[in-house]
DNA sequence: GTGAAAGCGCTAACAT
DNA sequence: ATGTTAGCGCTTTCAC
């Protein structure tokens, strides 16, 4: 009990030292510290005792080195200041919990050049898979991706070509199906409100998506506003106040993300709008925030948590039985009228 | 241009492979690529144009292994839907970014013994130091921390005993000075809403710096109530209707954080409840979601992004400089009266 | 400016 | 059930 860790701070401790205290092999150590090959319980005992005592931690990067297995899952996601992606990093928590891996992430502010770096740090690690938001990637990014032996799924969207495995939702379809029911529900003179980032390919298929949807029954949008940085709810009454101030007669706006929907729906209660009569509204992403506002915004739910816990399981049965690679889950989003979209 | 990456998908490049290529020693092939030592333009050159070529990405294992040195820190927070925490993990990864350290995130959703399992695993990594949330932990942790020879930033709390070095705000003291706000403001028949969470410490030493406030003018809590789960919007709404039913008197709600203070106040705007008249509320954290409201909510700054630099920065010192550690950095947040309390 | 040898701390493979 | 040997892919150190 006394000279528990009187160890040098310096020196991190070694198998070897527990083996000199537990009087058993290195190697003996090594397999009871990795519930590994048959061990006498008298021996495991005293191993694990040793250990205890002394406080010592596994080097894993010796371990990884000599097995060459890393138990990593590389994750990279645009943002985490997102909401979305959060959830899908909880899925993925989630679905990896029992399987021996641990998911490391990685985020790229969704630039492009970013996510290239992060990946080369992260594949330098040699991790065991790689999850990583979006089909879009430089050209070294898809070659280090295509040359790294290892699972790759790419999640959230399967609108474009895949370079291994791809789990999430189309993106362009969301924005189509969500211009069909708006057209059928009789708005004409329609915006689209979003966000300002070229590199949010997703927020950019929705919205061609939508456009296509619209262009079916002979329509077009009749304005447009992106924003970026700050309070997305604050913008998001602003940008609605804006594109209503252009357009007296607008009948519905298409909100890239649930966030500036929410917005925009305060801001026409507060103003007395009448909504959904006068002015629709819709969102995307299906948020949890959404059901404490005093009315249900319009929304198609993304899946994200689902697609975490796909995309993990995809890596881990990799890592269990060798599986082929190459699978494709598309997933269907649910439209949800909530209160913003008129009934017809 | 032809044959690049023809190689076996089952065996990663080796410096060796590089060395081969460039006609050029693995050693001289590993200071270029590392930036280290002279090597000649012409030979610098070479290596660089095989590495790109063969698309080698280095190993870090076996470099980390020879060199025993891992740019990485472990950064360890209980969740990441909470909001507060996305903006501590920008803070440091902001900081962190022209170190060469690289961040790396693990969560432990409020649980002590899944805090322990998350440190052993990326102790085990030996990372180049360690940030973790809170002081509370588990004897095994704690022991773990002060023997892992590297430096430990316990961050978002100051009330309690420190491993090494800390940053953060005093919960308590947040607590009491709202109390004594609230109080100078008139208001006597005051509630508190929190989670339920038995391990969210700093909410609790909210709650108990906000009783003794209390105290000092010879009240107490009129009444509590806590939740887990769901969305934190709503289920200040159905909380606070709760309370409001129970105690019809009641004359103020402290919130333990502003998505739940949030669905509080949406509640009081469509029941007609004269705010901050007669009731006053309040939360905690200072988010940006609550620019988007129809009126601002009381609230007190958490200072979240500057922990996360301050932080990093510790770390970011102590592996250029090697510094003595044992810092401690107290930042004040600060009250923001917003639109929901009365003004005396 | 460049190369050769040794070894980081562990585990696979093969003893016994 | 336990021990021995070799080596994972790099970097450190020292030689030239």
């Amino acid at each position: 009990m006394a000279s528990i860790n009187t160890n040098d701070q310096r020196r991190a401790l070694t198998l070897r030292d527990v083996s000199e205290a537990s009087g058993v092999s290195e190697m003996t150590v090594s397999r009871v510290l990795r519930n590994r090959g048959d061990v006498s319980d008298s021996t495991r005992e005293r191993v694990l005792e040793a250990a205890r005592q002394l406080g010592y931690v596994p080097n894993k990067i010796a371990g990884a080195l000599a097995s060459q297995r890393v138990n990593l899952v590389a994750v990279i996601v645009p943002s985490l200041s997102n909401l979305v992606f959060p959830e899908v990093l909880s899925g993925i928590s989630e679905e990896l919990e029992d399987s021996g891996l641990q998911p490391v992430f990685g985020v790229t502010n969704y630039l492009a050049e970013r996510e290239e770096a992060v990946l080369y740090e992260m594949l330098s690690w040699r991790p065991s898979g790689v999850i990583v938001a979006g089909l879009e990637h430089t050209d070294a990014a898809r070659s280090m991706l295509m040359n790294a032996g290892i699972p790759i799924v790419e999640i959230m969207d399967v609108d474009g070509e895949a370079i291994d495995s791809v789990v999430g939702i189309s993106h362009k379809r969301a924005g189509l199906e969500m211009a069909r029911a708006i057209v059928k529900a009789g708005y004409s003179k329609i915006a689209f409100l979003g966000t300002k980032m070229p590199h949010d390919h997703r927020a950019r298929k929705r919205m061609e998506g939508f456009e296509a949807g619209l262009a079916e029954a002979g329509l077009s949008l009749t304005d447009t506003e992106f924003y970026s940085g700050g309070s997305a709810l604050l913008k998001g009454r602003e940008m609605t106040e804006a594109v209503i101030w252009r357009n007296p007669d607008l009948d519905f706006i298409y909100y890239s993300n649930d966030m500036i929907g929410a917005g925009g729906l305060l801001y026409c209660l507060d103003k007395g709008i009448e909504v959904p009569g006068k002015l629709g509204l819709a969102g995307f992403n299906g948020v949890d925030l959404l059901e404490g506002l005093p009315r249900q915004l319009a929304t198609m739910d993304a899946c994200r948590r689902e697609i975490g816990q796909r995309a993990a399981a995809i890596i881990a049965g990799h890592s269990e039985s060798g599986m082929v690679g190459g699978e494709r889950v598309e997933l269907t989003p649910v439209l949800a009228y909530g209160d913003t979209i008129r009934r017809v």
